[in-house]
RNA sequence: UGGGGCGUAGCCAAGUGGUAAGGCAGCGGCCUUUGGAGCCGCCAUUCGUAGGUUCGAAUCCUGCCGCCCCAGCCA
């Protein structure tokens, strides 16, 4: 308790925080009270899609939770459904969640671990006459259900026999019957005001393989029978779920209570909403097989594959996890607090280098003829033991297009004709001429002069100019070729049924003739750098040495261009 | 007209009967060889709303309003 006054302080996430929210209100009066002495939670995922950053706050909650409490927290994999689920995606999720930073040590499961045992208290719930064998199809059993304002009808085949329903039980798993044709119902009450104890389906028959028993079982368990079970057996104290499922916790707490086994508690929290993208499955889903994307891991997709190879760091999501909090109320997040997140961590960490994407040719005519200097430049203000590193300076440069203005708004502090700028880390360079291509009249070529009495760090460089700009030595420069990155949708809710009629037509430029600095010659995939003045760039996974290829991370933020486009 | 939830700033979110934290966004300023970073200041007389209880209410009570979820043999 003493240490709620650190509450107030900020940035201290690093494997999910540790922020005051209504789950721990819960679990330290459990704790408190008796009715559980630790803490032990799950990330139940079913392996029917990729993760995405709501998973992730899902993962950094259960993980972070159990964590703070020095309990544990198991990764469980819901797969009761073998005809939507693949290894590929046991295999992703897997892979997400310990790059997100998380262990969970030997306890990895699966519900299909637990199919025997799932069957075995089925069969006891039949002998308690809880349990029967419905031979009503999905149709039927739909009309039987009533509906929001009238109580639903008992199936005339409800009141069969413990032995017959036994029996029939039996014959079901051994692939007697039909897919559809019969099914286990719990035998609860046709007319609760709650839908889910309308004798909810256990158990359906489904002559499919699945992707870990095979053909071992003609009849899988629902979700609603099979995770509360999962959950009692594994012994979580606290299961951390989303809202939808709030109204299933009476259903899950008979299903427990019945078979007189351990209970845990349920905790409903709000699922993340995100401004600017889907994160349903199925759209996710759809953006890929429709081609609009270039799979599950494309940079613009809300995916935890696809942050990672836009550039994210776990990091950074983590710290997003912490701030948006946990909370019971339905929300959105506006997208800037999770970029926000991404530039805190890599302002801190990542290199600086010089990139210029949008090159125009620069000769200062004052300078010698086939003089190189080695100037120096420093890797990252924010960290000085991150050192310096030295970048060649020439006659021919490249600066980046948006740099010159031939006739420059106000405020403009840039280079345009007899205006003065600082090369960062070089020198003040005056533009004296500006060479235009004669049939279209577009600019080839700025003339600029220098002064050398200007050069970076020497006594004589303290005269002031208003603007820095980025540079690059135009024959030591490397190719390489930028993918720059914007939101996916052009509106902050994509909602509604013609969701995809907002897709961003813009959201990746590729940028081919970017000119950077020498020393990214041999950047490797995954490598981060902040591309001077311009943004957070990685290497992509796609580079290679002859063909380097960056993503655009996220940009700086960029004052001038909220001033100019006042 | 059933059941379950939720309403604190543009977006999140603390707050648990003693007089509205913090973050993002926005706005203004300082500083700056990244128009980056950093720093300073501003941004809810009021907590969906109307009453009630109380010396005192975002917190307790009552009514009303609004929003979300539930009628898969999906999870």
């Amino acid at each position: 308790m003493e240490e709620e006054n650190k509450q107030g302080s900020e940035e201290t996430a690093s494997q999910g925080g540790s922020r005051r929210n209504f789950v721990r209100d819960i679990i330290d009066e459990d704790l408190k009270t008796g009715r559980y002495n630790t803490v032990h939670t799950r990330f139940p995922p079913e392996p029917n899609g990729y993760l995405h950053i709501g998973h992730a706050k899902s993962i950094c909650l259960n993980f972070g939770t159990a964590k703070d409490y020095q309990g544990l927290c198991n990764l469980r994999f819901d797969d009761t459904n073998p005809t939507k689920e693949d290894v590929e995606y046991v295999e992703s999720i897997q892979e997400d969640v310990r790059w997100l930073g998380f262990d969970w040590g030997d306890r990895m499961y699966y519900a299909s671990d637990y199919f025997d045992k799932l069957y075995e208290y089925a069969v006891a719930l039949i002998r308690k006459g809880k349990a029967y064998v419905d031979d009503l199809n999905a149709d039927q059993i739909r009309e039987h259900r009533g509906t929001l304002t009238e109580p639903g009808k008992d199936s005339p085949y409800r009141n069969r026999s413990i032995d017959e329903n036994l029996d029939l039980f039996e014959r079901m798993r051994k692939g007697e019957f039909p897919d559809g044709s019969k099914t286990l119902r719990a035998k609860i009450d046709m007319s609760s005001p709650n839908i889910n104890m309308r004798d909810p389906v256990m158990y359906r028959i489904l002559h499919a393989t699945h992707h870990r028993t095979g053909d071992k079982w003609c009849v899988y368990p629902m979700y609603d029978w099979a995770h509360g079970q999962s959950d009692s057996m594994e012994g979580i104290t606290h299961s951390i779920c989303t809202l939808e499922f709030e109204d299933h916790r009476p259903l899950y707490n008979w299903f427990v209570d019945q078979l007189g086994i351990f209970r845990p508690r349920q905790i409903e929290f709000a699922r993340l909403n995100l401004t600017y993208t889907v994160m349903s499955k199925r759209r996710l889903l759809q953006l890929v097989h429709e081609g609009h994307v270039r799979g599950w891991d494309d940079p613009r997709m809300p995916t935890i594959s696809g942050l990672r190879r836009r550039g994210y760091t776990p990091e950074s999501v983590r710290l997003f996890a912490d701030r948006i909090g946990v909370s019971k109320a339905d929300s959105v997040i506006d997208v800037s607090v999770l970029e926000d997140c991404l530039r805190a961590d890599l302002n801190k960490r990542a290199r600086r280098v010089m990139a210029v994407l949008h090159p125009i040719r620069v000769v200062i005519e004052n300078y010698p003829d086939g003089q190189v200097e080695e100037l120096e430049a420093v890797n990252n203000p924010e960290d000085e033991s991150m050192g310096t590193r030295k970048i060649p300076f020439s006659k021919v440069l490249y600066i980046e297009q948006d740099d010159f203005r031939e006739d420059p708004p106000k405020k403009y502090f840039r280079l345009s004709p007899g205006a003065e700028v600082r090369l960062r880390y070089a020198y003040i360079i005056k533009c004296v001429g500006v060479v235009k291509d004669p049939q279209t009249g577009l600019i080839t070529e700025l003339r600029c002069t220098y002064d050398p009495d200007t050069k970076s760090g020497s006594p004589a460089s303290q005269r002031k100019v208003k603007g820095t700009i980025h540079w690059v030595s135009a024959e030591h420069a490397v190719d390489a070729e930028a993918r720059v990155y914007d939101r996916l949708f052009n509106v902050p809710d994509p909602g509604g049924e013609n969701w995809k009629s907002s897709l961003n037509p813009d959201s990746l430029e590729i940028v081919k003739g970017c000119r950077l600095e020498p020393g990214l010659a041999k950047a490797k995939p995954q490598d981060r750098f902040q591309f001077e003045r311009l943004g957070y760039y990685c290497v992509d996974d796609e580079s290679t040495e002859g063909h380097l290829v960056f993503n655009r991370t996220v940009t700086l933020r960029d004052t001038w261009a909220k001033i100019e486009s006042k």
